[in-house]
DNA sequence: CTTGACTCCGTACTATAGTACGGAAGCTAT
DNA sequence: ATAGCTTCCGTACTATAGTACGGAGTCAAG
């Protein structure tokens, strides 16, 4: 089950052998221990749940975490604090909202530059005037 | 008209003097003459047209617009070329709206996870699986 | 006409999130 | 048993977007 060599699990994860270092060295991935013959021992070996932690920090990224704060949801799953859960989850609900909200403005501001360039295809457009104007509102 | 110092206007455009600064060597900004009296001229002055420039700035980079990408905006500003101004906006329209899908889904998986961890202040609180549970959809 | 705040300038440093490098050791297929 | 791909590890480098620093010059007010 656990016989997956680094560069497969950066390969299921969708991120690179050397990205997996680096979570490893943040704390964000843990580092199993080597099983094998070598004079320091031999190489990892991981399984599923590196994988799907791998995903989760994809997951989390896009939801606006930083690594920083994945390492905390990380080690808070580990925990028992419900309640630093729901905290950290509405804070980041509410960066969320915000930040869709200024997504969907700016939205707006660009299908209105684009309009305002549509007719022909020379001549002056004022995209700072055009692109303020919706931004403004 | 053109008499805001460089404090003025990094304080008008609610950036540090030193940003308007990192915008003028990046050719964000145009950089005035210096009109003084000193050996080497005076002291650069600033206008309404530079504060519009850096509410651009703004505005366009909350769209999600690297400053890269926001120099060729403004370049584009002073062209006449309407076809590329619509190509980039139509670029972002579609970044845009691909990014606020994603955001939305992590809101989705955010508030099943608050959700989850509703009940109670005590015992674990799968944060990992919860999150994928609905990221995955 | 000096004091104190502000400007100018280059250079250096910070944070975030990786990405690359180089050598030694380990593993695997022939 | 050896060639050649991987792993391991520390260190260094990259990109983006600023932020800080230190010394010299400038400006306005008292």
């Amino acid at each position: 089950m656990n016989d997956m060599t680094i560069g497969r699990l950066a390969q299921t994860g969708g991120v690179g052998v050397e990205t997996v270092r680096f979570y490893q060295r943040r704390g964000l991935l843990p580092v199993p221990p080597r099983s094998g013959s070598g004079i320091n021992g031999g190489i990892r070996r991981y399984g599923p749940d590196e994988t799907q932690r791998l995903r989760f920090i994809k997951a989390a990224q896009s939801a606006g975490f930083s690594l920083e704060e994945i390492k905390r949801l990380l080690d808070l799953d580990a925990s028992a604090d419900r309640a630093q859960v729901r905290v950290l989850a509405r804070e980041r609900i509410s960066a969320l909202d915000a930040r869709i909200a200024e997504l969907q403005g700016a939205r707006k501001a660009l299908s209105h530059l684009a309009d305002a360039c549509s007719a022909g295809n020379e001549g002056p457009c004022p995209i700072i005037a055009s692109f303020e104007a919706v931004a403004a509102r």
